[in-house]
DNA sequence: GGCACAATCGCATGATCATGCTATTAAAGC
DNA sequence: GCTTTAATAGCATGATCATGCGATTGTGCC
């Protein structure tokens, strides 16, 4: 039996979910509070499987609550099931230990199986909010939109060598061309970056992503 | 109809998914090709809405093939279908650009339903892979336990400053020390950090998050 | 054709760095 | 008390770099 805590200040929700996990086959709702606060002192003589979590809850907000929570229990599983679709919200809950992020118009059926999913060690996400969860990925690292100041490819293949630790000399072996085309590259590296010395360039080429 | 296009070299997998598409409602695979290179020069003849994308491939590998897929067309629809399941290949293909990763060993029926999900938007993942995801960002913001090579927070505070493009004439300076031990501070750094020049020793820190 | 620009090459010189070896002091650990 | 380590400092030298000035090609654009 997974058992399943609720704190979702809604009465007809909470009830709702209540009845559904007690008719559904391997899982009981063994409590259910309408606020954090009061499912955090409960929560030391109760031995719970998944939690499922309200955000906009009076008094802590259920994000506080998702903290707090895994202060008590450390590795708990804790699903968000909320209205909120904001980045803000999901990567805070994440951030603080839940495991998945529901919306509450997931059907019945589907929040059944996402209960029994994040139990097994997965983590059911509503599809749009998977979609923001990849989104942050491809911006972070990869913003390739940035100018890269304009230099070139020869230009940044120079630098990208320079950041492995190579001198002028090795370059220049590398890419068979002279030791002054490489100077000279790499001046115009400069240039272009406003920058005065390979280390600069480097930390400058790593912030901006050019590498 | 949602139009797909197959890169998988295994030839009874990729046939096996061109035959299941096609008997589903609603989609059909338009291509199908046993390497990135062929798919990647078919590509502007064809229409495609949604890729399904192996990563051991031979050749091109399929994250690098991902990324040229969007530098044709941002915004592509792709999904990783794989048996790696380390995060390495995972993060790196998200950040690539795929939509979503599922396993091979993905039963047919969700295979198509993860189709249709990423067509209109969605992010379908495997439950481990959605969990490691998740895991990500619980990790992320204590990621300070990194190794650091041990270095020492002078030693830190030098290599930031060098980072910033001064001198060691400079930082001397700042840090109201001897050039000298600037010197000897590098030294040190380069020892622990097994580099032998400044850009080298730059370049890991950003990669390690010393800095 | 003319213009801009990337990529190539050359030379010279003062500035800066990498590295070897040594040494002192204070704090931390056993 | 002894050992280790971080932080400080010194010296010397060959290697490497930063920068100024100049030059030739090929490509793409108007």
């Amino acid at each position: 039996m997974i058992k399943v805590i609720i704190t979702e200040d809604n009465d007809t929700i909470r009830e709702g979910l209540c009845l559904l996990i007690n008719a559904s086959d391997g899982m009981e709702c063994i409590a259910r509070f309408t606020n954090c606060e009061d499912m955090l002192t409960a929560l030391p003589g109760l031995k719970p499987d998944v939690f499922l979590q309200d955000i906009g809850l009076p008094g802590m907000s259920g994000i506080e609550g998702v903290k707090n929570i895994v202060q008590q229990i450390p590795g708990a599983t804790i699903l968000m099931l909320t209205v909120f679709e904001d980045e803000e919200n999901i990567f805070e809950a994440l951030k603080a230990g839940a495991s998945g992020y529901l919306l509450k118009k997931t059907p019945p059926a589907q929040l059944i199986e996402a209960i029994k999913d994040a139990f097994h060690g997965g983590s059911p996400m509503s599809s749009n909010i998977a979609r923001k969860v990849v989104t942050f990925f491809k911006q972070a690292p990869s913003s390739k939109l940035k100018e890269s100041y304009g230099l070139s490819q020869r230009e940044k293949d120079i630098l990208a060598s320079l950041a492995e630790g190579n001198s002028y000399k090795i370059i220049a072996d590398k890419l068979f061309i002279c030791i002054d085309t490489v100077r000279s590259h790499i001046r115009n590296v400069y240039k272009k970056l406003h920058v005065h010395n390979q280390s600069e360039a480097v930390a400058k080429a790593f912030k901006d992503g050019i590498i």
